[in-house]
DNA sequence: TGTACATCAGTGAACGCGCGTTCACTGATGTAC
DNA sequence: TGTACATCAGTGAACGCGCGTTCACTGATGTAC
């Protein structure tokens, strides 16, 4: 176990080919959506056969379970970035935008249309408890304005997930207004939706933003 | 043009296959997702040969973009007909909701991840801003909350979408929010995000919906 | 009412394609003595 | 330093599959006289 960052050649040139399959992957999701990916194409593009592939991924599923993995880690190590330099929701929320926009395909093999018979791998689901951990610290110190409602009195029940983060239900509420109210103005705008009126996304999204955060009018 | 309802029986048999077809594609869809539907599937369903379809439909993106029509169809009429029993907000987003929760593909079909290279029909788009123009009336009626935001000055200058319905930008912006919070709400429950952790997705909508209208606990 | 013709739904064979995946293999790279 | 061997990346052929789509055709249904 000592020392396990040091690479023979080998292993440095089996990560280095399995990064750059992994890159043409996510070119070619970009380009035509996460249902065109195919192994044969990337294969092609790299100048290689389709068989040589199965050296670095065990097969289709294992390579889209990956891109999966490191979609949810890109987030949340932004999240927590994010966070460590200085935590308030208004910095969450643009480097979410940010993130999203950078690859709005990336962002809908996360958040998007679920292919009805695919389950996400279960270590997934941890990363995805992280980002909310990294959500509910920043939604922890805002002031609690108003009565509980009803709501909150039901998240007062089953506020256990989000495992080691206990929070109060005003501040579990915040969080998924948050995650909701931004996903909608961004997954609707990724799409294409505002397209047709004339709005600026970015001014809905800032709006939407400032009403989570209090702010009247940044 | 005369009794353009009246039928020759090849003409009703013509229709009810082609119904059929369509039944078949949306079963498909809710099954497998859009991107898995194909003819040859569905023919072998009806107990036909692939290229008897062709009769019907000149191809799979005609079937593809009839659906997407008669999804945009499907939610305006169901808006419209709420709307016009007594329009209030919270008619209409129960009556998404249900419309969404019926079938989730369809949902996804019209406001889910966008195959990049496909581009909407362009009557659809009329379809929508129809959509948009009921949403709109329902929010004319109510009061407008406070000073006019950034966001709503914005409005002020672009509001010719949604064509023949101009409104005041405290309207725009309500119809705006109710539209993008009630997604993220309902894409993300549909999309199964809230599995993990107990929320109930119902009261989530409902405390969003909530907010919208101005009713502080329902 | 019966016959001649036109329309048209559906078939079966075929084309070309790309897919994921397996298998036996070649040849280069690394390891052990 | 040099030789013998093991490891392993990548190839090419092959399998079976399902896809969308075309084409020439059969046979039933409807139409006109």
């Amino acid at each position: 176990m000592v020392n396990s960052e040091a690479k023979t050649p080998r292993e440095r040139y089996r990560a280095q080919v399995r990064a750059e399959i992994k890159q043409r992957a996510w070119e070619q999701i970009a380009t035509a959506g996460a249902s065109a990916l195919s192994l044969n194409a990337i294969a092609k593009q790299m100048g290689m056969s389709g068989p040589a592939l199965y050296r670095y991924f065990s097969g289709r599923d294992e390579l889209i379970t990956e891109l999966v993995r490191d979609a949810y880690r890109s987030l949340a190590d932004t999240f927590r970035a994010t966070a460590r330099a200085g935590a308030d929701l208004a910095a969450l929320a643009h480097a979410l935008r940010e993130w999203a926009l950078r690859d709005p395909q990336r962002y809908f093999l996360i958040y998007g249309t679920p292919v009805p018979g695919y389950h996400a791998p279960d270590d997934t689901t941890a990363i995805s408890s992280e980002i909310m951990a990294t959500l509910l610290d920043a939604c922890a110190g805002l002031p609690s304005d108003g009565p509980a409602t009803p709501f909150e009195a039901h998240l007062e029940g089953h506020r256990d997930w989000a495992a080691d983060h206990p929070a109060p239900p005003a501040a579990l509420h915040r969080a998924l207004t948050f995650w909701t109210r931004l996903h909608g103005v961004l997954s609707l705008e990724l799409a294409g939706q505002f397209s047709g009126m004339d709005i600026d996304p970015a001014q809905l999204f800032a709006a939407e933003l400032d009403e989570l955060t209090g702010t009247p009018s940044s």
